[in-house]
DNA sequence: CTTAGTGAACAACGGATCGTTGTGAGGAGC
DNA sequence: GCTCCTCACAACGATCCGTTGTTCACTAAG
């Protein structure tokens, strides 16, 4: 099935019939005949009557028209996704199942009528070079990084403080707890294969680690998130952390446990960094959004690294 | 752009490499390449960096993976409503601002997984033929129109019985009556240039004039709804009719009255139409759907044919 | 340092496709 | 019967597409 068949299917439609259609077209009435007819093949079923006056619909040209229309707007949004200019917002986000996902949802929910694209960088300096040169819009980061201060042309603003959950399987030693502090993790193994270092979020283990005497263990490949819950259920002696907003797919049966962890409450800080010249018109609706809709999370009693201060 | 070409970029990204997405879509790897390439110029980005290992998704790459997806998800049910088999439920409305177009609206928003496709035919002899053939599975139709009766293996339920309603201009002598009589209407000319001849819904009018000696003129060629509207509103001495269900899309200003019309109050008899042996099974759930929703309509004090005897 | 292996791009050739011109069939209106 | 209008079929030329053959860049092993 050929796009350009499809288009000229429409100009047939809006037409009426096959001449008005080709000069519509710019080409000759014979090649839409040609058109239609491979199209007719390719469907295997008749699109149009042949008329004197003109062409009208069969009834299987009836209910493929607006399938055919609905295909010719998609293509066109898929067009104007990599066209610079007024293309949709392009954010970036740590993962598709984190909490920058979650407000991503809530915003296109609270305007379906700006087109979005998410992408997914890794490093914190990619995120800030795509910012730069215009590649992407925005991006949830947790910024300053020790020892590296955002350049002066990129803004950031908190937009999120997402308290950490232990996950565990059923058979490990802290599954029926309601909650647990900091301290009763200390001789627990936590395992959290997808952490990259050098990442912004790696530093924020690294320095909860050194704060509080944990033992993370990032080693091993990542086989992605399925395969992590299925050894976390399975395993007594191991558990992971778990952002409090993350969105979790799990087979049922796993009997997995999210328990929230106190004394203190390690939060992720989750901020939005743009382009200071950035003239995208939804970049300023996304910040307006993000700063009516999401609570300040109270300070007192969590925990965020140095670096990583409470507004 | 073209589909084959946005077929290989995703299975470039499937595979990781263009050697091994070669081989899935049984090319070679130099086709593969010219179509990135030719994809990549049409849409002027570049969508993959080429490494040593392999290909890697650009940040335009990222956005347009999503997009490409769905255009080829769409391109495959604009292939399967037209392919028999287990293609899309085909159903065949009045009209679609009519109350059937209202009532296949609720079957989907109950039933959002089924695949729907709406036609509109004319008359309820191409209905029949449509339905006998398999091209279409069920119609909306006022069934059993004088000396037609439906033949034996097209069955029939009624699902909806709407009341007709006057509608009149700001400056017709009844657009001030909160309910209006049919006897009140014997004087007043009442134009319905939709109406098409021989059609069971002429007939239905045919019967109303007959039976209460009204005037009711279809002359004129149909210019569309939004004509007719503009003319009624305009117009002080014209009136026409209209289902109570109907959904009326006019600009602000116009001062349009929808006035119910009693003794009797004229109901226009909905049918679903089907073939005994059509074995769609999403047949079966609208008229389960159907026959669940749809409450019957209080015989009492309203009129219909006698061709359409109340259920 | 050399050599084998891998992954992608460039060049040239043969076949298929596409759009064009030219022509014919089939009705509707005068 | 004539013209006008519609669309379909045939033949030809240009373009596009996929293939084979080859080169380039890089990696890993000896």
């Amino acid at each position: 099935m050929d796009l350009e068949a499809v288009r000229t299917f429409v100009a047939v439609v809006e037409a009426g019939q096959f001449q008005k259609a080709a000069i519509d077209l710019s080409v000759t009435q014979q090649a839409v005949s040609k058109r239609i007819a491979t199209l007719e093949r390719d469907l295997c079923v008749r699109l149009f009557t042949r008329t004197q006056r003109g062409a009208e619909l069969t009834i299987d040209g009836q209910a493929f028209l607006p399938r055919a229309r609905e295909l010719l707007r998609v293509a066109e949004r898929a067009l104007a996704s990599v066209h610079p200019g007024s293309r949709p917002l392009r954010v970036d986000v740590l993962n598709s199942r984190g909490a920058a996902s979650g407000l991503m949802r809530g915003f296109h929910r609270a305007h379906p009528e700006i087109d979005l694209d998410v992408v997914m960088l890794f490093e914190i300096e990619t995120a800030v070079t795509a910012i730069r040169s215009g590649a992407i819009d925005a991006s949830f980061r947790a910024v300053a990084a020790p020892g590296r201060p955002l350049p002066e042309d990129i803004e950031s603003v908190r937009v999120l403080d997402e308290p950490l959950q232990l996950l565990t399987g059923p058979a490990h030693a802290l599954a029926g707890a309601r909650s647990v502090t900091v301290a009763q993790l200390a001789g627990h193994r936590i395992w959290m294969p997808g952490i990259v270092p050098g990442t912004e979020w790696a530093a924020y283990y690294d320095d909860l680690v050194a704060e509080f005497g944990l033992t993370i263990e990032a080693t091993g490949p990542n086989f992605g998130s399925d395969a992590l819950l299925d050894t976390i259920a399975d395993t007594p002696t191991l558990a992971t952390f778990m952002g409090e907003h993350t969105r979790l797919i799990w087979p049922a049966g796993h009997g997995l446990r999210r328990i929230p962890v106190t004394d203190p409450m390690p939060v992720y800080p989750h901020s939005l960094l743009w382009h200071r010249d950035n003239p995208h018109p939804a970049l300023a609706t996304l910040r307006a959004h993000l700063a009516a809709t999401v609570a300040g999370h109270d300070a007192a009693g969590s925990w965020t690294p140095d670096w990583a201060a409470p507004h």
